[in-house]
DNA sequence: CCTCCACCGGAACGTGAGGAGT
DNA sequence: ACTCCTCACGTTCCGGTGGAGG
């Protein structure tokens, strides 16, 4: 009977989200049929390959824009009509797309190019030339236009720009076919590593993706909630709030969908019937709480004891602490772990570098007689930022510490 | 008004890891 | 295999300082 009334109640979870109508339109790698306030760069790519249904070869194109300025989700699209068009009209177009994050070799860009042609290429073993002309043979064989997307190119180039030169230059030795690079990055400064003759090959045609503004947000959220959310369970000021935030820090629209579907998830846990201001708030915090956490995950053990030394006073009821009072525990800490002690000075500047990361407040204040010193206080919660710092295995025996310090409180 | 605390924070230097060049 | 260079991380040394208390 117990299992009936489970089934129940996932049945009735699945079948009826009351908050979310269809989740993965609020993500941001979903690809909406309407790119709102895009459509200048949409037109500007289009111009540009509209050359490979005329069976000419597109330039090249470059593109600019920091995260979350849509430039993947535009390309992509854009891709996709092209594709679908081509095919129509006898023209062929074949588009693909590389995230140079993951394939990040000249091997592995060139096997998975040649891949898409159903070549089979082993993931390793073969000279790098051999698979450089199996592509070149698989895409020669029929006339048509190749379009190669290399999202993210900045961080191929790190690893030697050998590649681009030779897909910059693949025209020449081809009889059929015809190739057209896209590459897209948010470093700006990516250019002034480049080989001039990549430069200025790659960069023909120049294309920069802009953030977006907070009344562009709003328009992006909107259109994504007709169909993500349920009717009317989003109440008025929900997504301006949502694009409100974004746009004070980038405007990253990635951000501004986040932080809405998170705030869907946490009204959903609650049982709330409908998305309110104070859910994209917890949202907000959530986020930020998480971030933060990764942050501190990956700081440097040193500053994780500097961190909990901070955490220990806190807990003992201090509410301002001196560096001076946070090095001695610091020091205890140390011994008590078999870490090298560091010096005051050294201790100073990892204490000014968690406050500059927002994880603590320090501020300098003079004391009189008393001397001159920072006065620090801890801007996170201290139970799970103890309970992260303890997932290092370094710091595992402070955990007895940490339980002394709990019963000498009671 | 002067003193003097308890630290701040700049400068120069040491060290070892990692990358480039040859 | 070798040197050279850079970079992050730390140390040593030390001049500097706002303001409570004398």
């Amino acid at each position: 009977m117990k299992n009936g009334t489970l089934s129940d109640v996932f049945e009735e979870l699945l079948d009826h989200s009351p908050i979310f109508e269809n989740k993965d339109v609020l993500r941001s790698t979903y690809a909406p049929e309407e790119l709102p306030h895009r459509e200048k760069q949409i037109h500007n790519i289009a111009g540009i390959l509209v050359a490979a249904l005329r069976g000419e070869t597109p330039s090249n194109i470059l593109i600019y824009g920091k995260t979350g300025t849509g430039k993947t989700v535009c390309v992509k699209y854009v891709g996709r009509e092209l594709e679908g068009f081509g095919g129509g009209k006898g023209n062929a177009c074949v588009v693909m797309y590389l995230n140079c994050e993951v394939v990040d070799t000249q091997y592995r860009v060139l096997a998975q190019l040649a891949r898409h042609f159903d070549k089979d290429i082993p993931m390793t073993g073969w000279p790098t030339d051999q698979v450089y002309s199996e592509f070149k043979n698989a895409i020669d064989s029929e006339d048509r236009t190749a379009i190669i997307i290399l999202d993210e190119v900045d961080k191929l180039v790190k690893k030697g720009d050998e590649i681009l030169y030779n897909l910059s230059r693949i025209n020449s030795e081809l009889k059929n076919a015809r190739v057209s690079i896209i590459g897209i990055t948010n470093d700006l400064k990516f250019l002034e590593f480049l080989d001039p003759r990549v430069r200025s090959s790659l960069g023909e045609d120049e294309i920069i993706f802009p953030p977006y503004d907070a009344n562009q947000l709003k328009d992006i959220l909107e259109q994504r909630s007709t169909t993500g959310f349920r009717a009317g369970v989003l109440n008025s000021g929900v997504i301006s709030l949502c694009s409100a935030f974004a746009a004070s820090e980038h405007g990253d629209a990635r951000r501004a969908l986040d932080l809405l579907r998170v705030s869907g998830e946490i009204a959903e846990r609650e049982g709330a019937g409908n998305v309110s201001e104070q859910h994209v708030k917890l949202a907000k915090n959530k986020i930020e709480l998480d971030r933060i956490g990764e942050v501190i995950k990956t700081l440097p053990t040193q500053s994780k004891l500097v961190l909990y030394s901070a955490i220990l006073l806190d807990k003992m009821g201090a509410v301002d602490f001196t560096t001076g009072e946070v090095y001695n525990t610091y020091k205890k800490l140390c011994m008590s772990v078999g870490i090298d002690v560091l010096t005051q000075r050294r201790v100073t500047d990892l204490i000014s570098e968690l406050d500059m990361l927002g994880i603590i407040n320090a501020t300098v204040v003079s004391k009189g007689r008393y001397g001159r010193t920072k006065e620090i206080s801890v801007s996170v919660p201290s139970e799970s930022t103890m309970s992260v710092l303890l997932e290092d295995y370094r710091l595992k025996p402070l955990e007895d510490y940490a339980s002394l310090v709990q019963t000498r409180l009671q």
